[in-house]
DNA sequence: GCAATTTCGTGCAACCTTGCACATACAAGG
DNA sequence: CCTTGTATGTGCAAGGTTGCACGAAATTGC
C-alpha cells in the first residue's frame, strides 16, 4: 500500500539506454560531444520511462532555472497583468517561474525562503524594502525590482511606471474640466508612491491649485481604509486621484452612500485600469501603466542578468490616462 | 566586482562552533542527543554567520518542507481567500508554500515541476484534471484537492463547499420573491459546477419552473464572456444566477448597459461573496462559502497526510446566502 | 569498582545532478 | 605506418543536507 513511488532518476535512463548517465546529463544539457544517435536513443529512454530531472539536485549542482516572483499580496488584478507578462516572456525559454506572496510571511523572508530554494534570481513586486535591504539582497541574488525606484542602484535592475507623469496626466485631466480641489488617497510603503504624489503635487502647482494639496495616506491594500475616504469626502473635494483603482471603487461605493453623484458631486480617478474599470457600475477613469509591459520587461531584464550582464539597467515606461465616465464633469 | 557571495553553509556553522557539521544538523532537525550547551553554541555560530539551510539540498534527502499551491489564474479574488486561509494553517509549522499559475503553463506541468522542485506536497485549486489525473498525481504526491469533488477517491485529499446547496439556496432564495425565470451561467471545468449546476436544478425543479433551466458555460473565466451574457439577457430571464462574483459583475455591467434596472428587471445573484460585493455600485448577493476555511481545512489535511495519515478525508463546508439588493425585488 | 546503560557527538553514505578531465576510436596528414 | 586531430562517450568529484551506525564519555546499578 505505501507505494511511495520511487522517481525515475538519470541514472535508470542511462541503463535503459544502455550508455553512461554522463552521457544522458550531456543529452538533457544539449552539450557538446553527443551524437544524433545516441540522443536519439536517450530522449527515446527518457520519453518510455516518464523520466524528469529532480531540481533541487539540479539547482544544488548549476542552475535551478526557477525564478522567483514576490507579490505583496494577491488581491490587487494589476499584479496578475504582471504576472501574465513574466508567463509569456518566460514562454520560449527554459525557466519557470514560481510566486511567493508577502504580507504573511515578511518579504525578507520570503526573499531569503526563495534563495534557499535556489532560485537563479527573483522580480520583487512593489516591495516595501529599503534601499539598504534590496541592495544587500541584489548582492546575493539576480534582482529586479518592479514599482519601486530607488535613487541610484548599484546591486539590481528596476522597471517602473513614470509615476509622476502618472499624476500629472491625472491632474492636467482634471483641471482641464475645471476641477481645483482635488484630493489624492496613496500609499505610504513603495517609493513608486512618493513619485506618484509628486506628479500630483507638481500638477497642483502648475494648475494653481497647491493650497489644496490633500494627500492621505494608507499603510497598505486593505478594508480599513473606508474610515479615511470617509473622512476624506466630508471635506468636498471636486476630485479624488486614488492610487489604485480598487481604492477609486472603494471611494465611489462611499460617495455613492453618501448620496453624492459620480462625476458631478465628486469626480474619481484611478490607477492601474484594471478590468473592473470598464464596467459600466464603475466606468472609472484610470491611468493605464501595461503590467503586462513592466512584467516582460523585468524578465528580460532578468534573464539578461542571468546570461551575464553587470551593469544596472533602468527601464521606465509611459502611462496613459483612459477617461471613462467617472470623471467626465462635463458630458 | 563578481563577488558571488558564497553561502554560508553548515560546514562553516560547524567550523565556527567548533564542532562536526553532524552536530548542527542534529541542532537544525532539533534530533535527539544534544545537550544544551552543544546547542546554544550552535545557535550563536549560526546567527553569528547569518547561515540559513539550503532548501534543496535538504529536498534531495528527505523532506524539503515546502508545499506547493496550484491555483487556476490569479484574477480571482476568492482565491487570495483561500490562500489567506492556508497562510494562516501554515503559520506555526515548519512548511513553507509556495504558488504557481495554471493557465500559461498547463496544470500537468505546474504539477510534474512541483514535484521535480521536491515540495513535499500540493495543494490544487479548481483543477481542470480529469478524475484520472488526480488519482495519478495523488500516487505521486501528498495532495489535496480543493473545488472538485470526484466520486470516491483513493489517493488524494478533498476539501469542498457543499455546492448542490450552494444552487439550491440561490433558487430558493429568488423563488421565494416570485421569480421563476431563472438562468444560471456556469463554467466547464472543474467538476464542482456541475453539482452547483445540480442544486440549481434541483431547485429549478421544486420551484415548478423546470421548464427554463437555461444554463449556460463558458470554458474558464474571461473577458470573451460577453457575448454569451448578451444572447442570455436577451431572452429576459427575472433573475440570473452566477458562477462567481466576477461573473456576476459583469453581468450587472451589461445589463445596466442596456437599460435593464437590477433587479427589478433582472435580479442577480454571485457566487463567493468577494469583497467587491459589498461596494454600493454592486451590492450584490452572494454566496458565502468561506475561503479562508476552505483554505484552513486544506492544509489541515495536507499536514495530516504528510505526517502519515493513509486514508482518505473528505471535507465538506456548508454554505451561506448573504442577499443585497441586486437580488432584492421587493424592497 | 566493574558492568550495564544512558547521553552526547562524530563519521559517513546517500540523495541526483552538473561539468570537467579523461579515454577511446576513427580519420586525415605527413 | 606513425603522428596529430577531431568526434564521441565515460569516470568522477562536488554540491549541502539528512539520518543512521557507531564510538566515547558519563552515569547508574549492584
Amino acid at each position: 500500500m505505501k507505494t511511495k513511488t520511487k522517481r525515475v532518476t538519470i541514472l535508470e535512463v542511462a541503463k535503459d539506454a544502455g550508455v553512461s548517465f554522463s552521457a544522458v546529463s550531456k543529452v538533457l544539457r544539449n552539450a557538446y560531444g553527443v551524437s544524433d544517435a545516441l540522443r536519439e536513443r536517450v530522449n527515446t529512454s527518457i520519453k518510455k520511462l516518464g523520466y524528469s530531472p529532480n531540481m533541487a539536485a539540479r539547482g544544488l549542482r548549476g542552475r535551478s532555472f526557477v525564478i522567483g516572483v514576490v507579490f505583496p499580496d494577491m488581491r490587487n488584478p494589476f499584479l496578475a497583468d504582471i504576472f501574465t507578462g513574466i508567463s509569456s516572456a518566460l514562454q520560449r525559454t527554459p525557466y519557470q517561474a514560481v510566486r511567493g506572496i508577502a504580507g504573511h510571511s515578511s518579504e525578507t523572508d520570503l526573499t531569503q525562503a526563495m534563495i534557499d530554494m535556489q532560485m537563479d534570481g527573483i522580480i520583487l513586486v512593489s516591495s516595501g524594502l529599503s534601499h539598504e535591504q534590496l541592495t544587500d539582497s541584489g548582492a546575493r541574488i539576480p534582482l529586479v525590482i518592479i514599482g519601486n525606484r530607488p535613487p541610484a542602484p548599484t546591486t539590481f535592475d528596476t522597471v517602473n511606471n513614470n509615476d509622476e507623469q502618472s499624476g500629472r496626466l491625472v491632474i492636467a485631466h482634471l483641471a482641464k474640466q475645471g476641477a481645483k480641489r482635488i484630493a489624492m488617497l496613496s500609499l505610504e510603503s513603495p517609493t513608486a508612491m512618493r513619485m506618484r504624489e509628486r506628479g500630483y503635487t507638481m500638477g497642483m502647482e502648475e494648475n494653481g491649485s497647491a493650497h489644496f494639496g490633500t494627500i492621505m495616506r494608507a499603510p497598505k491594500l486593505s478594508r480599513g481604509l473606508y474610515s479615511g475616504i470617509e473622512a476624506l469626502l466630508e471635506k468636498r473635494p471636486e476630485a479624488v486621484f486614488c492610487w489604485c483603482d480598487e481604492v477609486a471603487f472603494e471611494t465611489i461605493s462611499h460617495a455613492r452612500a453618501n448620496g453624492l453623484r459620480i462625476p458631478e458631486d465628486v469626480a474619481i480617478v484611478g490607477h492601474d485600469n484594471t478590468a473592473y474599470c470598464a464596467l459600466d457600475q464603475n466606468s472609472l477613469t484610470s491611468v493605464d501603466q501595461s503590467g503586462e509591459q513592466i512584467g516582460l520587461n523585468a524578465t528580460k531584464l532578468l534573464i539578461e542578468r542571468l546570461e551575464g550582464r553587470r551593469e544596472c539597467e533602468q527601464i521606465l515606461l509611459q502611462p496613459r490616462l483612459v477617461v471613462r465616465r467617472s470623471s467626465t464633469i462635463h458630458a
